[in-house]
DNA sequence: AAGTGCTTCGGGAAATTTGCCCGAATATGC
DNA sequence: GCATATTCGGGCAAATTTCCCGAAGCACTT
């Protein structure tokens, strides 16, 4: 493994879009000690990849069709706890990067980084050390000011239920009927679940029920 | 420009991110006859470059931050109607389709598309022919079979837009600054759009666009 | 037993949005 | 040329949201 790294960093590549792979691969390549050493295009045929050619890092986005790259981060580290895995995509959520890095993501960066920001993070996890892009570690910062972890664990028992009916379509009066409220009392949790999580409009809220599996769509 | 043909196609890329652009320029690149010689990552910067470097045809990712990738296609074709405009963006929506191609787009391909078929749509479009990506061709032949109209036929072009930037979280505020119009505009077409979809919250607005795909959650 | 903190429940008032009317400019079709 | 659909916004009353506030019930601590 030693003498891998001094020829270099072994990548596998696992992304759903074979141009965005190959554009991956010739920045890479052109880093001389970066190579590329196998691709995969969703969740299963990446472990199997990673099985396969034990890269030194796995570079991965995962928000690919079909089963969970979360679930494959967890089989590539669970398998081989040395393995380095840097996330890749376009979402920066302070939930998924927290799932990402619980998974056991060694490092988290956003498409929107410069492609020098990737190299850098590629090789820093490659180190062992734990690398996000500066878009991260604001959206990380902003959160942790918020004394709480999980986005609901924030909010009440009452509050949740009626993020969950206000998301599954309920109208404020039908949510104050099946609870026994007065519609001011929901207007007024309707208005402190969004400060609570932040969201700036309604649509926000359904979004973030729907990813925290609060109401299904 | 049949000499400028004869030498090449002059491409200008539009995607918001800087590793994906770097990535179509290396692929491109390396066909030959294809030469990137601008780049932008939003909608305004888009026009302003094609204005500066007036290319033979422009590859651009829809989905962007900020102004829709729509106008920027309108706005292009309006100042030359001879311009060619690839999209190629990660969307499959027939809804999305026909917006591009109504907005004066000369193909479509999605970004699962193998490179050489991307770059072979370059070449078609450039040519002045209409390409599109098999999967592409794929949702409009089955939308065309299909006699159940979408609940978003009975919407227009701009109330899909606009429905589509809300139920993607944006404020009232933001589409208006996006599409160029009053927050007045953005509130009526809001309330057209609940009362032609039956919606009775902004809730059941946004699980009503995501179950049409017009956006992700 | 009193204090602390949290959740739950609502009132009040200003600001904003909704709901629904309208007219006008511009395609688009026949 | 005329009808029709789409796009764009003004106006205005009604409704809702926003943001403040107090209070009651509970659990947990010292």
């Amino acid at each position: 493994m030693t003498e891998l790294d001094a020829k270099g960093i072994s990548v596998l590549l696992v992304d759903d879009h074979p141009i965005v792979r190959q554009g991956y691969r010739r920045v890479l390549e052109s880093q001389g000690d970066l190579h590329v050493v196998a691709e995969a295009d969703n969740a299963a045929d990446a472990y199997a990849a990673f099985k396969a050619h034990d890269p030194d890092v796995v570079v991965m986005d995962i928000s690919m069709p079909g089963a969970s790259g979360l679930e494959a981060i967890r089989n590539i580290r669970a398998r081989n706890p040395r393995a380095r895995v840097l996330v890749f995509t376009m979402h920066n959520e302070a939930v998924l990067v927290k799932s990402a890095f619980n998974a056991g993501a060694n490092g988290f960066v956003t498409k929107s980084s410069e492609p020098s920001a990737v190299v850098r993070a590629i090789r820093s996890v490659a180190r062992g050390e734990r690398a996000m892009s500066d878009d991260i570690a604001h959206v990380l910062a902003e959160e942790s000011l918020s004394p709480t972890g999980s986005v609901l664990d924030q909010l009440g028992e009452r509050e949740i239920e009626i993020l969950r009916q206000f998301a599954s379509g309920a109208t404020t009066e039908q949510i104050a009927s099946h609870l026994n409220l007065s519609v001011k009392t929901v207007q007024n949790y309707h208005y402190l679940i969004k400060t609570k999580t932040g969201a700036r409009t309604d649509a926000q809220l359904v979004r973030l029920a729907a990813t925290c599996g609060l109401t299904k769509i």
